[in-house]
DNA sequence: GTAGATTAGTTGTTGCATCTTACTAAACAG
DNA sequence: CTGTTTAGTAAGATGCAACAACTAATCTAC
């Protein structure tokens, strides 16, 4: 390593820690945290102001001594762009350093029917709607860091084109190089995710540093692994696939053609199957049936369902437990909602297998993110560049 | 991160690339691989030799220029000692930095029937003896890094109390600090870890900073799960511990008294079941009964056998993948040899339910490691510290 | 056999990031 | 108004790595 890495590393060291503090932080109080020394914080954080990315609220007394400057990461200096792309639509969102949405539009596509270049003609314009509109009040255009995009499939982590998307009907789109070619993102760092990958740096947000397990249900199943703040990523970039766990070897047929796949038991179209609902019922009339006997009127057949359900997510998140040893799991998605009534299915189950709870109690937990979670994390992933390399970041914009 | 944690980090990339490196580097070859200038190396590595962890050798002449001067980590000049305690002995043995055995010595015990407090004397005297065997030829005392014990067990991170040896008989001995206790180990670093996590060490060696999977069967069955060249820890120290995943719902019972574990299916005892042998049957028998149909005669029942087996890890290691998105498995233990008859059955059922096997082929290995995999490990991890700071190596030992 | 090319490694200097020490600023407590 | 406490700054010292230029040792070519 290099010394001038050791400044980029404490330049993002100080950025992080501000951004992740729940209440602003002095000077003194970042050095605390950091290790660094007084001096050393001082010099960063003035770059750091300079450059638009740290701002000073007023003077706070707190107590004897001198006020400290509280300082927090600078709203509104700056542009993180996500995208998100599902069967129905197009979405779009721009946030600031701080993650303030400061603009959004969407649109309504059937990206199924329509050929991928209609979508990402619609990606372009729906960018280029929520830069004008995040840059109205400012007296000039605010800089982009970035656009990402997150896509209900799998993503080749190399280029950003979609090897599969089947909510979509798409494989090997060449969505990102596509999406650079578009006018309106020209010059601009374009990314794309898998959504359930993105999803979880919202949910990253409330808990820095941690480790947990979470299992998204979405049309489909998936998640992620996060060791210590960080989403794992695997050799292909989809660790934490847990869709396709096999918690019934020769058990329920899954739309992948495999056999006992978590998803066969409790993607959203299993479950709406499983409930006696049509395929056309929302979500609310899902979790309706589950939560209520008096949903379907058949009581056993809920119970039936629910222990099913609970059975087969409690078997692969123990199995997924005993590999990582870990002892939080957070269920976010159409499992959120519906996590009331699995949850004890759940614990019981990963009572019975994970190895972990003979050290501790496993807490399974409910997200409570907002319902734009994978866009409002593509916005969050699309400032990472940022966070990670202030530095870089200072010199390209100025 | 302040700038001495620079330097040390540099030291240790240096030790560490040396170390990795296949041939001896030169400075020039060292600086290229790491990224830092020749200048910086050179003083880098003039601490490194001065506090004889590394060595020169004879100038090379090859090809054109002038003659490199080749590097390596120095042999004989410290001692990393690795313990192990089985149900029949403890094990002992001194490495230098390179991981050459300079002494070895064992003593039968029966770890069951007698008290822990017998095993620790044991180990106690076979430190001492390793010791000296190992710094007989040196006209000083060798310094210790460290001593290491690779137990059979689940070990509390925080301070290497054993929590539970089922092997052994043993729950809540707080090993290490009993251990610490012992004359013969005062003054000196005691570490203490399953020996499934450090038999992985050894297997490291010859995959430096790669991603895999690692299975061993021994007693029981374990592993580990290595990310970059880095065996992940988990929350309690047993991340990788595959023995418990769940294969086959309500399926055999386990020792643990759980249903279906991978290790009612595979253990040494569990195979030496199915194959029909006797408890007391050797290793080498229960392989020839499972390789050659002539071993028992029973053919039929040997395909069978070998297809449950096969399933059975092969379901749990798909599961696994899935997780964690790696498509290299290395089969170690009492799985290693028997690793040709049910390789190929894993190979079917993981292609069958692994998503990695979309992206390219997931390779399953056999480890060609000698036998004593936990005991070198354990030695090896004793001069981790080194490794990862030799600046406060070099200072306690000057 | 001498000049040139090539690779290895060292020396001295420079630049840069952090640390140390000492200071000023701004509040409060008595 | 003086002492105490906390926040933040200034100036100089320290220490690390980078850079450029050098020496060292070998081979090739004419």
């Amino acid at each position: 390593m290099q010394s001038t890495h050791l400044r980029e590393h404490n330049l993002s060291l100080c950025l992080r820690t501000l951004s992740s503090a729940p209440e602003p932080l002095s000077r003194a109080g970042l050095a605390a945290r950091t290790g660094l020394t007084k001096p050393t914080v001082s010099k960063l954080v003035e770059e750091l102001i300079g450059a638009g990315l740290v701002a000073e609220d007023a003077p706070l007394i707190h107590g004897t001594g001198r006020p400290m400057v509280p300082l927090r990461p600078a709203s509104g200096t700056l542009l993180a762009i996500g995208l998100e792309v599902t069967a129905v639509g197009v979405s779009c969102l721009a946030t600031d350093l701080t993650g303030e949405v400061l603009a959004a539009a969407d649109e309504t596509l059937d990206a199924v029917a329509a050929p991928p270049s209609r979508v990402i003609e619609a990606c372009g314009r729906l960018v280029s709607a929520v830069r004008g509109t995040a840059s109205a009040d400012a007296p000039a255009p605010l800089p982009v860091v970035g656009v990402c995009a997150a896509l209900p499939g799998r993503i080749d982590p190399a280029d950003g084109s979609v090897l599969s998307a089947p909510g979509l009907g798409w494989s090997d789109v060449p969505f990102v190089a596509r999406l650079r070619e578009r006018p309106e993102l020209a010059g601009l760092t374009v990314l794309a995710q898998n959504d359930n990958r993105l999803s979880v740096l919202t949910e990253l947000d409330q808990r820095p540093g941690q480790s947990f397990v979470y299992l998204r249900g979405h049309t489909g199943v998936g998640g992620a692994v996060v060791l210590g703040g960080r989403v794992l990523e695997g050799e292909h970039g989809w660790a934490g696939e847990f869709g396709h766990m096999v918690v019934e070897p020769g058990g329920a047929l899954c739309r992948c053609g495999r056999r006992g796949c978590l998803e066969a038991y409790v993607s959203a179209h299993a479950l709406r199957e499983r409930a006696g609902l049509g395929p056309e019922s929302s979500l609310e009339e899902l979790v309706d049936a589950l939560a209520h006997a008096s949903g379907t009127g058949r009581t056993d057949g809920r119970s039936e369902v629910i222990g099913t359900i609970g059975r087969a997510i409690g078997t692969a998140v123990a199995n997924a437990l005993n590999v990582l040893d870990l002892s939080t799991v957070v269920l976010s998605g159409h499992l959120a909602p519906i996590g009331e009534e699995i949850g004890p299915v759940i614990s019981e189950t990963v009572a019975e297998h994970a190895l972990a709870t003979e050290a501790g109690p496993i807490t399974i937990e409910r997200s409570d993110a907002p319902a734009d979670l994978a866009l409002r994390g593509a916005a969050r992933w699309a400032l990472e560049p940022v966070f990670a390399a202030p530095g870089q970041w200072i010199a390209r914009a100025a």
